[in-house]
DNA sequence: CTGGGTTAGTATCGATTCGAAACTAATTCC
DNA sequence: GGAATTAGTTTCGAATCGATACTAACCCAG
């Protein structure tokens, strides 16, 4: 099989997995918005940064957002840092509605593969996303654990590492490394190293 | 990652994959009915079937091919075996479109893989394909060279193969055994007989 | 601290898309 | 022959989306 076939097998899950679009009253956009925001970290919980990674627009975006906030799934809550920005947090409407997600057929699938099979698969995935994010010059999005910006300063007094993000120049916390960041960016070479950092035994 | 995040990344790949919609002057609906009608075997080039792939509605799915054969990217021919049935193969001008595939990107991106990591997301797209169309109970539409109604009389004489569908009970030509077909379903149990009857050295 | 350039977010408008439903025509089944 | 089913089309209304214009806040230079 070739290579166009496998992309286009690809598109094809990702399309029937959406599923039928309005489930538990919800669009497929709305869907998308609220996994968006339930995965991004604080610096990402943006209408800007939703824009980018949903691939449109900053006023569609805004649409999007504002009903799921006046709908109750969404907050809306100035930032402290910037006054022009806004940051989005799911409620606990909208983290219960997550619950009923129809991409969790896809999922449950993935859970059915072999550990190694699926740990294949999410390294694939991750690749791709790269190599697509970068001839587009768009940004990738993947999580701080392993992004270049990731400073991790081992405290040797509690024996517990701090993190922060050099480029923000913010603190992170260590459930904070997983989520998403607009921000993103893979360190071009040492990539084991990384990994091997922040992939440890937790 | 926990299965959401990987699932959550097939859709996000899909998605950036599409391309920003418009480009050679067609939608993004217009490219996946193109690839589609590219790909799918003689009794799947219909609109039911662009349908059911596409996960629409066969009234949304006519507008669009509508379109595509005035604007002269198809051809429409009415079926011999059925006069309801009407069939739409591409022409000339549909199949150079696709060399400006924006789905490409994606292609390109997986020939950089190697080979057996190549090989092996296939293989995990197809399965997770069938399991999350079998949770949905629509159709996988996989090829008939891995099909349970592929019917392989080995003609002695000649040496040649003759392939048919015996649910259709149409002949099947050799280079028709990778297309797409809407009655495709999966042997139960012995996959890889199958795999390895048709996936032999060529 | 004023002014130009940039960025975050919103509002509006028009085109496109999509789903639901009604419809025609051909097929199948009893 | 007639009911039920299927392939495909059409129409209409709702939703989506992109382009554009707009406001407000930030940043930097002078």
């Amino acid at each position: 099989m070739d290579n166009r076939s496998i992309a286009q097998s690809i598109a094809q899950l990702a399309r029937m997995s959406a599923g039928d679009g309005h489930v538990c009253g919800l669009t497929p956009a709305q869907w998308n918005t609220l996994r968006f925001f339930a995965r991004a970290n604080r610096f990402s919980r943006t209408v800007s940064a939703f824009a980018e990674f949903h691939a449109t627009t900053r006023g569609t975006a805004s649409q999007t957002v504002k009903g799921l906030v006046s709908e109750g799934y969404l907050t809306r809550s100035p930032s402290d840092l910037d006054g022009r920005s806004v940051r989005f947090d799911l409620t606990d409407k909208g983290r219960s509605a997550l619950d009923h997600d129809p991409l969790d057929a896809l999922s449950e699938a993935i859970g059915k593969l072999a550990p190694d099979v699926r740990n294949q698969l999410e390294t694939s995935v991750k690749r791709l996303t790269e190599e697509v994010a970068r001839t587009r010059g768009k940004p990738s999005f993947g999580s701080c654990r392993f992004c270049c910006h990731l400073a991790c300063a081992l405290r040797k007094s509690g024996g517990e590492p701090s993190y922060a993000c050099d480029l923000l120049e913010q603190p992170l916390a260590a459930n904070d490394l997983d989520d998403l960041c607009v921000n993103f960016e893979t360190a071009p070479s040492n990539a084991t190293a990384r990994s091997r950092r922040g992939g440890g035994p937790s």
